[in-house]
DNA sequence: AGCTCCCGCCAGGTC
DNA sequence: GACCTGGCGGGAGCT
């Protein structure tokens, strides 16, 4: 059955082998490096190998891709990576056995990962699903190219040689191929070939990417989201509620995707279906962490602003289910670029999948007025599909946007008036925090505190390069430019690189919710709780009418399979966070918190809930370090 | 049980 | 019409 592949797709098309009955023997553990770990883990320590080879290639290191080489040559530099992908590729060997060929020079003959006996069991397990992992196909992918190519050699990238030199079926290449080119990483040169860019052009593109992502509003989009999503967290009747607040979205539901492209259906078609590409995909993925801080993006979040929120009802629960399945397929693009890490945040409905960007932090500042449209167009024109990633360059909008989450952002902004003319107006807050008038001493102190990181949060922004900043403001709209004067150009200097920007608290540290939509005042409490110190955020509007109103949450940031649960080297140090402004400071706001911050706002208007939300304590804010 | 994500069907697009 | 591209969701493997 493991016939060789021909250049042809349908033998790529279908399936070498029946990989239900081959995964049904998968039952334990094997390993490619690390024998003694367990069946997860040796996938994860293959990768790691193979990673840890890319690295070591380094820039410029690779002189050669060897494209179009036989499967067994060994690619001249790194012929020591190429076997240890043959390590992590168990079809590979499994088809080299069953050729009974290059039994030399083959890979198996240097990968000594399992003692004979084992062989046949290892050999029933090198068909594990983790083997076949997007991630893993994409170490094993990115293994064969440089990251910063040669100009001079022929980059050129044949789906069909990849797919059959890395034995996979050429869908599993389209998904990698269009991640990769949503970073610039390749361009479609023609049908079925791509070129090789590499890491080039890739901090630029992340630039512009997090260019766009502001002038979109991702992140206030992502703030939104969690305070919708906290409202109906913390409703008793959450169905009911959930339903009015979905509808409280302004949501045009289905309609939305059709609506991107005006009134032709053909073009709506179109931009609906690229829209929903993974290219798109994972551009707003990626944009979703260059504007997040912390730069960890749960998948949740992730997918119901890809979806736009409105969609998340009823029979529509299924895109969010295929939502999440792509950002998985992204995310593991992602990470095997090193890009994002999986974490997890867990909440009081359990741990949700996460991702934490460990992707290049100082990112050049685009150049001049140019949107990440001309990066991309400037590269192969072919793919008309990568234009419509976005706009053109004279428009104010970077991205083509869901219909829904344009209502969106208008939503934010309604609730932005409103919140600025409520007594929980940032500004008010911190004003009154600053005499202490309704406060204890501590009170004082803690909102004194409080001021100072609004101060910088409404700075707006933390770690990026000045010039950066101003041209993510001069670029945005109204909405980035509506941050109170007061901000403070000298804050941006004491500001750390952005990894210290997530709140991993360590004792005594005080993490500051900074949103904008709801500020909190994060409060120390003497609580003594294994792993970690607590903080309790208050919303100042609550303090007023209840001064011991206090609302806690507990988030949890950890690291798959992570032995230290506890305080980090990240944790500790982000202990000086207290005074970095977390602009935008977004993830980690406790649910309770944005949930308190949403009640209270709608106090304005509604004096009657109020009696709902009578102060409560709910969880306590924990945070532990990957 | 929920999370993760492989797999391949099949529709739309391109040649 | 053949082939390319990739959205999509079923369902298996894993935790």
């Amino acid at each position: 059955m493991s016939s060789t592949l021909s250049e042809g797709q349908k033998l790529i098309r279908k399936p070498l082998r029946s990989p239900f009955k081959e995964r049904s023997e998968n039952d334990k553990g094997h390993v490619f490096v690390e024998p003694q770990t367990p069946l997860k883990n040796s996938s994860r320590a293959s990768e790691a190998a193979l990673l840890e080879s890319h690295k070591n290639m380094g820039p410029l290191t690779t002189p050669t891709k060897g494209l179009e080489a036989p499967s067994s040559d060994p690619w001249t530099p790194t012929s020591n990576l190429k076997m240890l992908i043959s390590a992590a590729s168990p079809e590979i060997r499994n088809r080299e056995k069953e050729r009974a060929v290059d039994s030399g020079e083959s890979e198996n003959s240097q990968v000594s990962i399992e003692s004979p006996e084992q062989g046949e069991e290892v050999e029933k397990l090198q068909t594990s699903r983790k083997d076949k992992s997007l991630g893993l196909l994409c170490y094993k992918f990115l293994a064969r190219y440089p990251n910063f190519p040669n100009p001079a050699v022929n980059n050129n990238i044949s789906l069909d040689d990849v797919a059959t030199e890395l034995n996979v079926e050429r869908r599993r290449i389209y998904d990698i191929m269009n991640v990769l080119e949503s970073l610039n990483m390749v361009s479609r040169l023609a049908k079925n070939r791509y070129t090789w860019h590499g890491r080039v052009k890739l901090a630029q593109t992340l630039a512009m990417l997090k260019r766009s992502g502001k002038e979109n509003r991702y992140d206030q989009l992502m703030q939104q989201i969690r305070q919708r999503s906290l409202e109906r967290e913390f409703d008793l009747d959450g169905e009911e509620k959930e339903n009015e607040e979905m509808s409280g979205f302004d949501m045009d539901g289905d309609s939305s995707q059709a609506e991107l492209s005006g009134a032709d259906p053909k073009a709506a078609s179109a931009n609906s279906r690229k829209d929903k590409s993974l290219r798109v995909m994972s551009q707003k993925f990626v944009m979703l962490f260059l504007v997040s801080s912390p730069p960890v993006v749960s998948l949740e979040i992730a997918a119901k602003i890809l979806i736009g929120e409105d969609h998340i009802v009823d029979q529509d629960k299924n895109k969010f289910k295929t939502k999440i399945r792509r950002l998985y397929d992204i995310a593991n693009v992602l990470s095997s670029l090193e890009l994002i890490k999986k974490v997890h945040v867990t909440e009081d409905r359990g741990r949700k999948p996460a991702f934490k960007w460990t992707g290049p932090e100082d990112l050049p500042s685009p150049k001049g007025k140019g949107t990440a449209s001309q990066l991309l167009e400037s590269r192969s024109s072919v793919d008309s599909c990568a234009k419509n990633l976005f706009s053109s360059p004279g428009t104010k909008r970077g991205f083509t946007r869901h219909h829904s989450l344009v209502k969106l952002v208008k939503s934010i902004q309604d609730d932005r008036r409103k919140i600025n003319s409520a007594p929980s107006s940032p500004v008010k807050m911190t004003d009154e925090s600053a005499n202490g008038e309704f406060y204890t001493n501590k009170m004082a102190h803690l909102a004194a505190i409080c001021k100072k990181q609004l101060d910088e949060q409404s700075t707006g922004h933390r770690i990026q390069p000045k010039n950066e900043v101003t041209d993510a403001l001069n670029g945005s709209t109204s909405q980035v430019s509506e941050l109170p004067e007061s901000t403070s150009a000298s804050n941006h200097q004491s500001l750390g690189p952005l990894r210290m920007q997530f709140p991993v608290l360590p004792t005594g540290a005080i993490p500051y919710l900074s949103t904008k939509c709801s500020p909190i005042i994060p409060v120390l409490i003497p609580q003594q709780q294994a792993g970690g110190s607590y903080a309790v955020y208050m919303h100042p509007t609550s303090l007023r009418p209840h001064p011991t109103s206090l609302a806690v949450r507990s988030m949890t940031f950890e690291s798959p399979g992570s032995a230290n649960k506890k305080t980090s080297p990240a944790a500790t140090a982000s202990s000086n966070q207290t005074n970095q402004p977390s602009s935008h400071g977004k993830e980690p706001t406790s649910p309770s918190t944005l949930k308190r911050a949403c009640e209270e706002k709608s106090l304005a208007g509604s004096p009657s809930k109020l009696q709902r939300i009578e102060p409560k304590v709910r969880l306590c804010e924990k945070y532990r370090a990957w």
